[in-house]
Order: C-alpha cells, then structure tokens, then sequence
DNA sequence: TTACATTTAGGATTAATTATCAAAAAGGTT
DNA sequence: AACCTTTTTGATAATTAATCCTAAATGTAA
C-alpha cells in the first residue's frame, strides 16, 4: 500500500514547502483554498497527518497549543515566542548551546525551555509483553 | 488585591494535593465532586487555572493533549508515557542524566524526547519596546 | 478501461476549554 | 452585626481544534 500522491495531497504539501514557515492546518487551508477552491478542511488535517507518519514533513506538537506543520522534515529542534506563538528553526548543534549562542539565534530573547521525557510506563510495559504472548 | 481562599478552592487544592499526581481537571472534577456535590466543572477549571498562577501548584501542558496539573508546584521535569499519557515527576538533577539513569528512573523505558526554547522573537521584543515609550 | 481500494467534500460531531452573567459569598468597615 | 464593594460561583452557551461520517469521486495496477 504505497502512498497515493493525490491533486489535493500534492497541493497541501508543495504549499507548505513554498511557505517555508510552520503553519497550523487552518492557516494552510487559506493558503490552499486559493489554488483549490473546493478543497476541505478535513482533507488538509488529514494529508497534514499523512505526510508526516510519511515524513515528508515535520509535525510540531507545542504546548497547550495548535499543532504545527514543519516544512522541513529534518532532525533540529525549535525556538518559539511565548508571546505570538510563531515557531522559528534551531540550526544550532546540541554542542553548540550557551545561553549567549541561543540568544543571538533569530534575534529572540530567552525566557526558558521546556523538556519532556518521553517513555512506556511500566505498566504499558506489561500490557505489551502480554500482547506479545498470544 | 489577596488571593480570596474560598470553600471551593480550598478543597480543588487540597485534593489535588492529596492525590500526588497529575490529574486533568475532569479528573478532578469527579473527585471534588464527592466532598462537594455541587461544585461545577468551570469552577474547578478556573481555580486550577488560579492557583497555577499563583503558584500553588504547576500547570502542565503536554504537546498535543489534555492540561494536567501538578501537586508539587516545585521546580523538577517529568517523564509520560506515549500509551497511556500518564505523567511522572522525574526527581533526578540535570548534571546526572545517562539514558541509563533515566531508564531507572520510574521504570520508564525512554523512547524520546522533545524540548522547546521559549524566547520573545524579535517583532514582539519591538512591540514591548513601543509600548514602553508610551 | 475496468475493477476496486483509497480518498474526497462537506457537514456533523466530539472534546476540551473559556466566556457570560445573575446570584451568592467574602472580607473589610463601620 | 449591618452594610457595601469586590470577587467568585454555578449553569450553560460559545468557542476552538480536530476528527468522524457517508456518498461520490479518483488513483493505481492489471
């Protein structure tokens, strides 16, 4: 089951790369609409979801906050304002990282970062070794 | 103008408390709703929202899911499980992490991480520096 | 070019959260 | 305690973000 490279996939995803920013779904269906008149909603937070489990594209899940799109789908982590919520790219290496470095990045002044952990819990562990079984 | 400690708030604050986790205000709701039948869910919402910014407790919001909101309002990351979504407090110094450290901790298996730089951008730094003037 | 699974449009629906507003409660001040 | 001002509450409506549903359309492989 390849993916299929439909009118309305194809449009969504070359609109996102000529933007060059991370934009929400709804903030692309604008831009699209004016290509694809007809085009729904659903269809573009739908090809958005596809296009990154393909990895074609990034997806950015920010806190507390409407999921992004990233053009580029490579590895690099991101810069955002807590003031009007645009995202920038961090083409800075982990190594690199002094708050003076981080400072001059796209001209933002940092106010602090956030990490998440990601993991299986231990009992999600369990339920999987179970699964495994049968 | 003193935080006005009512009925209500007293008691989405101490059972928050006495839970020791990170429970969504729903989850709260249903809690709070056995010593205080009547109390409505905007409440409860308002309140936590309140007391995170008072900084009674800490507010946690997890790309892309439900807020939580977190009894120990002290400085500490957290760990969560991409299954189940349930959140851990991860009491280890940032000088001592391994991924072998981390994978102790809790029992947790790390699958990944994300981490945000928050910062003013510079359109919104010159924003802030207009209004100054005024 | 036919067959068929996938995808679409468009509206409906869901889930989480916030807004509204009249009534009630809190916390001074006499 | 009676009075007064401000804040908070409960109930519900509104909003926001995202997903679901179904018939119709389309892409792809043979």
């Amino acid at each position: 089951m390849p993916l299929r490279m439909t009118n309305q996939r194809e449009i969504v995803l070359r609109e996102l790369q000529k933007s060059k920013k991370h934009l929400t779904a709804d903030e692309l269906y604008v831009i699209v609409k004016k290509v694809m008149p007809r085009i729904s909603l659903a269809t573009v937070y739908r090809n958005l979801e596809i296009l990154s489990e393909t990895g074609l594209i990034g997806k950015l899940e920010i806190s507390g906050r409407q999921k992004r799109f990233d053009y580029d789908p490579g590895e690099h982590d991101h810069i955002y304002c807590v003031i009007c919520h645009r995202v920038d790219n961090l083409d800075i290496a982990h190594e690199d990282w002094t708050p003076e470095q981080l400072r001059n990045v796209a001209g933002y002044s940092i106010t602090g970062y956030r990490l998440e952990i990601l993991g299986i819990c231990p009992d999600c562990q369990k339920k999987q070794k179970k699964k495994e079984k049968i």
